[in-house]
DNA sequence: CATCAAAAACTCC
DNA sequence: GGAGTTTTTGATG
């Protein structure tokens, strides 16, 4: 899937998307081509190229592919959280845990932000330590300040 | 399978 | 700096 940043790397499921990989992290082995993918998963790729085009540019994204990240009941309350997160604003990781009903899972939630599989549609870029601070990120963090840059949100 | 220990992208004093 | 909370993960019996 090429974008103006590199290649992203999709999976996908018979329900939606599974994985999305930035560039430079590339597990080649079963990757399939356009040709052979199915109809369904063709449909899937525009849209998520096309949405992946829109975050890039900053843009408000309107319609993503269905997704079917695979997790922890905990894991996906925490992934669903964020996806409610508006473009533009940030939360910390305090404010995640309390939304959820577990005020003191504030640790727990950084590791469900590591195990987010579907970054950029999963927005855990959004997610900034309570002291307005970077904290971290999974695939570097070049990309959190460039993502949050383009959504006018500085660090 | 059940249990235990250790670690984590945090927070608060 | 250091202690505290929750969850996940890998080792062990």
């Amino acid at each position: 899937m090429p974008t103006d940043n590199g290649d992203f790397l999709a999976h996908y499921s018979e329900k939606g998307l599974v994985e999305l990989n930035f560039p430079g992290r590339h597990v080649n082995g079963d990757t399939q081509s356009k040709e052979t993918m199915s109809a369904e998963i063709r449909a899937w790729y525009q849209i998520t190229r096309a949405a992946l085009h829109k975050m890039l540019a900053g843009e408000r994204v309107d319609k993503l592919p269905p997704l079917d990240a695979t997790g922890t009941d905990f894991q996906k309350s925490v992934w669903r959280e964020m996806q409610k997160i508006p473009a533009g604003q940030t939360m910390s990781y305090g404010e995640i845990a309390r939304a959820i009903g577990k005020p003191k899972a504030v640790r727990a939630v950084g590791g469900a932000c590591g195990a987010n599989p579907i970054p950029v549609f999963v927005p855990c870029h959004r997610v900034l330590a309570a002291n307005n601070k970077i904290g971290g990120f999974s695939s570097g963090l070049d990309w959190k300040r460039k993502l949050l840059a383009r959504e006018g949100i500085n660090v």
